[in-house]
DNA sequence: TTAACCTGTAACTATAATAGTTACAACAGG
DNA sequence: CCTGTTGTAACTATTATAGTTACAGGTTAA
């Protein structure tokens, strides 16, 4: 399977974002949302922070959001987390002495590259503001 | 890391596309070019057959391609093979007592679905000659 | 000042995906 | 019948993932 951390981090970004009393949101609470462990939320939440996507302090209970939902586009998320860093791997080391695999990984990197731009154009098009607003 | 089956399975098209000598392609032989063991080769050859890619015959060496690589989209690859099923997975079973985690399973297939669709017209628009034109 | 509660993070573990490997049945052709 | 091939099952090794335990250190209030 593929990992989860995409959706947990738009799930923990949407509590933070819906939530009024901040004071609520442990990583206690926010892992009972998510149903996984308090541990996986912090470091969730370790990466977001790294990546300027929300504030929060040692000891004291409460995340808050930096960017509005509608200026956090879901390419912002997805980078801030450690998502899969190719969308497909290239086997390595093909066989040099033959034409195809001596030039195959190359040929795919940039094929692959296409492919990925066109995913990054949809999820720059999607804001959490949009997840927010299908979530009603 | 996220699997290498695709790639794989383009370099092995690749090479029954350009060797004119088919009796040559035996699974030894395109494992070598790939760098990895006949069986595995054997093994995606059997879906990418299964999906009418390509032809072979128990006990003779040789496969030959069904559709002409002008008319083979990457994306017909891409469902041959087993590839991960989904480009991102959703944690399961957050909580329902709360407002995001009831809905958020749903939503999050709508944003994933949108992002595939990218991804598939992508995959769509190049062939598998596109491929050999840039292993030159 | 101490107790209760929180974050941040390291370290370990369990599970599952991936791909490599061995083994062998069945088929083809000289 | 012998050699070489495909097709496939079964097992193994490696790695990614995420769950877990443990604890250092910050914060607040009694």
């Amino acid at each position: 399977m593929v990992n989860s951390r995409f959706s947990v981090a738009i799930h923990i970004l949407s509590l933070i974002a819906t939530t009024s009393d901040k004071s609520q949101l442990t990583s206690d609470y926010i892992a009972g949302s998510v149903n996984t462990n308090p541990v996986v939320v912090r470091r969730m939440i370790g990466k977001l922070k790294k990546a300027g996507l929300l504030t929060s302090q040692s000891g004291i209970a409460g995340y808050g959001l930096v960017i509005e939902p509608k200026d956090l586009s879901l390419l912002s998320i997805y980078r801030a987390i450690d998502g899969p860093e190719q969308l497909f791997a290239i086997h390595d080391e093909p066989n040099p002495a033959c034409a195809v695999g001596r030039q195959i990984q190359h040929t795919l990197e940039t094929v692959y590259l296409d492919v990925w731009h066109a995913m990054e154009k949809q999820l720059q098009a999607q804001t959490l503001q949009d997840v927010l607003d299908q979530l009603r």
